[in-house]
DNA sequence: GCGGGTCACTTGAACCGTCAAGAACTTTGT
DNA sequence: ACAAAGTTCTTGACGGTTCAAGTGACCCGC
């Protein structure tokens, strides 16, 4: 009894070549960040996307989505960043159902701490594989497959302009 | 104080889609196979790797290697998979070191029947969203960062043979 | 043949993510 | 003006993943 061979060639490469991506990319950018700052990846994102938002604050929902997290995942995370310090939880002024988070002073100055040595990784890891075309194939590509994953995504807003 | 913009656009761009698939591509297809069959994504692929290999079994370095994982992640995952008589492991005779992983027919049975709806999965969410030149592309490309990220993985040793 | 080093794997604890339930508030329909 | 439905977020329990340490087994030089 044998597997039907249901992927062609392609497929199959494409497929497997995006599951080990998927394990060794976060494993790779988790470990610099841990050894540097005690950070993983995901908190690195979700101060990153507030240090990029004005004002440096953002609503959980907002920041769920930008980080393509679950919101419960996000108040996790938030509390656990809370109680270091780094981060600042606020309720809405017109709307009580909403909180905000804040980005500390100290938070930002981690960040900026960080930020130098985790790019340097995302280098290195990823991007200095492929030229320039490639990056920009990719992407593309990426983008088609996000959307395919969730149609009004926020990255897809945001493909020319400014976040 | 602003967070510097260390990546271009077209590097920015396939940096977040990358950082996006990678949380909601596994989501979608873990919670397809969560209700098809009890199983993860990755309990699939151990399964999915073992059938495609001779004799359905592989020594458990091995099959960590075609996973992308830690040995101590597949342990426990083949501990728990063995308790649902999917898999065995059995004694390698001529190394006492290795244990392989055998799949069983029970486990074959259970993948040939997840298989479909998952295949189906995977091009919806995925292969669905790009033309073969690009899946093509994004073969090329995952390939050469899978090569980044590892230097002697697996996959790169099979891009035109047969598994 | 035996001691140090390496290899293949396992285990338990700590940590992270997901899920289901629920609390607090706002909006909608009548 | 009120109830029903929807929104936003939090929580605790559960299961999965990682990390550090440990257990045998093989290999190499002497």
């Amino acid at each position: 009894m044998i597997e039907p061979r249901w992927l062609n060639s392609d497929e199959r490469r494409a497929w497997l070549a995006i599951l080990s991506i998927n394990t060794l990319l976060p494993s790779a950018l988790d470990s610099q960040l841990h050894t540097a700052g005690k950070v993983s990846l995901f908190d690195y994102n979700v101060m990153a996307m507030l240090s990029e938002a004005e004002g440096h604050f953002l609503p959980m929902s907002q920041l769920a989505a930008r980080t393509s997290s679950s919101l419960s995942r996000l108040s996790h995370v938030v509390s656990k960043l809370e109680k270091r310090g780094w981060l600042e939880r606020r309720p809405h002024p017109h709307d009580a159902r909403v909180t905000t988070a804040h980005l500390s002073d100290i938070g930002m100055a981690t960040l900026v701490d960080l930020a130098p040595g985790h790019v340097e990784a995302v280098r290195t890891k990823f991007l200095d594989a492929l030229s320039d075309r490639e990056v920009n194939d990719l992407a593309r590509i990426g983008e088609k497959i996000v959307a395919r994953l969730d149609d009004d995504h926020w990255i897809l807003r945001y493909t020319d302009g400014q976040p």
